[in-house]
DNA sequence: GGTTAATGTTTCTGCTGTAAACATACGGGC
DNA sequence: GCCCGTATGTTTACAGCAGAAACATTAACC
């Protein structure tokens, strides 16, 4: 993957290469065992065998490294959803397919999934946002409205606010992380009012 | 508030008088304007006076501490949340009154909520904890569901993820911290199945 | 081939949590 | 009234952190 523009042979001297895309890929690989409160510049420069300052030739701060592995966690999750929603029949079972996705990609990437929504300028975009998963939760909601737009909206942050405050509330360990919890709860989830 | 017991007027000198609780009144006001991430062990102990390595008298690390102002911050939560729910008529209006100041003490301390939170050893101690807040969305969901205990289960799960979900979109700002949006998510939040 | 910009390294500062050794003062037993 | 143990402070020290500044190396282009 980090290959040399030039000719020569992966010069391992001086110059990386590609210093960028390697500190994003050790942050991700980093993001697996690491909480973010443990994240360190340094020991991320170190992964990768480059000097502690040399991470800010490609990000202003730190800050700035942590918004690019929550920007590539997002783009993760969307593509997670699009799968899982893809195996199903009618699209109510769509829409529960995807929240179900949301709240296992959490369990699977805790540290990557806080991340995400860790950062003050919010990545995921609030509900507009032009990033695959908020674009799914915005076309299964209309879907299941039929269109209306005060209703898929409602529906959108009511069905956003179940998923997420499940998905914190298994990462915090108020609630067991258990997958049939998860399915009960999103298949008894009857988002519309009488 | 803080007097010393003996008869010596409030002597400054060495020893303080009760500096656990100078100190967790400290850090209370310290989240007002601080974030988590930023508090600092040793700034508290500037504030109340003291030396930086006073604080290990009282609490083993820094986490100690931090424990125990969350431990305190969801003292305040179930108190708030109680007196919310006093002012309702029906059980309904009860439950969602408990929700609405579920998600308005998050907004209104998002750092100590937070802090609720963000301890591994969960001090909301699942949902079977022993605090005011965790006993009052029991009680309320019995209430609602007549007693039984499986569906009064998935009532309280469903609940919490809603009013928590949504409190923590709004303080990651994902989603407007909206009063009126959470008048219109919860009150058109219909948690039982058809 | 020499200049310039990009991308590294060293060195430094000030912050942090916390361990260890030492100082002070309170309280109870003689 | 003195004395000593224990609780509660202080000072000093260390390692790790984010980041600023000055300097080194290399690649790319004229």
């Amino acid at each position: 993957m980090i290959t040399v523009s030039t000719s020569k042979i992966a010069a391992r001297a001086y110059h990386h290469g590609d210093l960028r895309s390697a500190l994003v890929e050790a942050g991700l690989v980093a993001l697996k065992t690491t909480a973010i409160a443990d994240m360190s510049l340094r020991q991320l420069a170190r992964d990768v065998g480059v000097s502690a300052t040399a991470v800010y030739r490609h990000f202003p701060d730190k800050q700035a490294l942590m918004q690019a592995l929550a920007s590539e966690g997002i783009n993760q999750l969307g593509v997670f959803q699009k799968a899982a929603a893809e195996g199903s029949a009618d699209q109510a079972g769509d829409f529960a397919a995807t929240g179900r996705a949301y709240v296992r990609f959490a369990l699977a990437h805790p540290a990557l999934f806080r991340l995400i929504f860790s950062q003050s300028e919010p990545v995921g975009q609030t509900i507009f946002g032009d990033n695959l998963a908020a674009q799914m939760l915005q076309d299964k909601a209309a879907r299941v409205t039929g269109g209306d737009p005060e209703e898929t909206r409602r529906l959108m942050i009511q069905a956003w606010s179940v998923v997420h405050g499940l998905a914190m509330l298994m990462l915090d360990r108020q609630l067991p992380a258990d997958d049939a919890l998860i399915d009960r709860v999103i298949d008894s989830a009857t988002l519309f009012p009488r």
